[in-house]
DNA sequence: TATATAATTTAGGCTTACCTAAATTATTAA
DNA sequence: TTAATAATTTAGGTAAGCCTAAATTATATA
């Protein structure tokens, strides 16, 4: 049984324990889910105990909790959600990309099948959220994308940015000075070993990035 | 002080009693909101107590509840959203007429005054929802709209659809056989004593519709 | 390997928003 | 005007989802 009737905060559970799992092979710890969800380990226990009860996690006491096939399969509808929301207040209702996470996060716990499914068609489909983020379709599946940060790299390897992972508005300020975005082609040039920062070319122009940002900017190699 | 941090039920609280309360105008009694709320009216008297403390709301023991000017502002904030989200729901989710209010009935306790307002104008700053209710701005202004059914009109006179007030799928289904929508026009051809039913003509057609049916339509005379 | 520390769970409490049953007040009808 | 009835409130209780403090288990370190 799928059943979908969660309240706003299994789901956010549910939705944390999959995002720190890993795409459900790894193991999460209580003390993770805390700190994701800023509640205190006690809590997260008991709410462990009521998921467990209905079949969406496994625990295995002081050791950790494992998302069940159901459990993913709700945490990716919950995600289709968040991510079309994203969509649809960015494209739509020109929001800023930096402001739009916690909208969705709302939005997203709005729980009915038929406006997620118009709001698709709606947005034609989208592919992916303005982060760069893919959308799960209606039945679940999704298109992984690379892991690789700009640091991944060698020296004049080529690569387009297809996600940004720090949603801040200092980020979203930095990468509009740095004119870097979805879609943007980044050259590497140079690897400085001192703090291990990245020279890259950017629309003919070139810049010196830290590692922490370089971090925040996954890309597909070219 | 005007704050909007209200949880979902004293949302609904709040809404209702403003709906019961003619424009504020009306003492609501507790057995009314308990009726529309489907709650209890013990549970009823809880929240007035909380709204009573929160200055929303006056009450009287055992006399009734009076909404006060903030809590007309917040259930105007409330009822504009709720309105916003059905013409969205309506003019670009292609939903039914019939199957908007309660999705939008989710979606208006999502408080985000930027949500609301960049809503507003992606979809034209609209007067009325699909219903045919005027949409509040930003203020909380709102076109107060003519009370007439159908049957308030006299032999020979002619209206213009402005709302209908019954939201069932059968009521939607009978309008959408008589051709009946907002801005239609009809004219009065004949009043029947019997049953107070209506002949009316709509469309160069001539149809009986009960009287429950005429008072379900309210129109403007023209 | 023993012990200190960190992670996790248990126990007991709180608030919100509901409930039922009983008590109180208002209203209606005789 | 009073008695019956209806409306409302009070009292006490429940589940969800959180909390703190204390107990238990796992892990890391000496």
């Amino acid at each position: 049984m799928t059943n979908t009737n969660l309240s706003k905060s299994e789901e956010n559970y549910l939705k944390s324990i999959f995002n720190l799992s890993e795409f459900g092979n790894k193991q999460v710890s209580t003390n993770s889910i805390s700190k994701i969800l800023n509640i205190e380990p006690a809590s997260v226990t008991d709410m462990i105990k009521k998921l467990s009860k209905k079949n969406l996690i496994y625990h295995e006491k002081y050791k950790g909790s494992t998302i069940s096939k159901s459990g993913i399969k709700i945490a990716l509808q919950i995600i289709r959600r968040h991510r079309l929301w994203e969509v649809f207040l960015y494209d739509k209702l020109n929001f800023r990309w930096d402001k739009i996470h916690d909208i969705a996060e709302e939005l997203e716990h709005v729980s009915s099948e038929e406006l997620i499914d118009n709001l698709d068609k709606f947005l034609k489909y989208p592919q992916i959220d303005p982060h760069g983020d893919p959308i799960p379709n209606k039945l679940g599946e999704i298109n992984f994308v690379d892991k690789i940060s700009i640091s991944d790299l060698n020296v004049n390897e080529n690569g387009i940015v297809s996600r940004i992972i720090n949603e801040d508005e200092e980020f979203f300020n930095l990468l509009k000075k740095l004119k870097i975005e979805i879609g943007t082609e980044v050259k590497i040039i140079d690897k400085i070993e001192y703090d291990e920062s990245i020279e890259i070319l950017i629309n003919k122009k070139t810049v010196i990035i830290s590692k922490d940002i370089a971090n925040n900017i996954k890309i597909t190699k070219i």
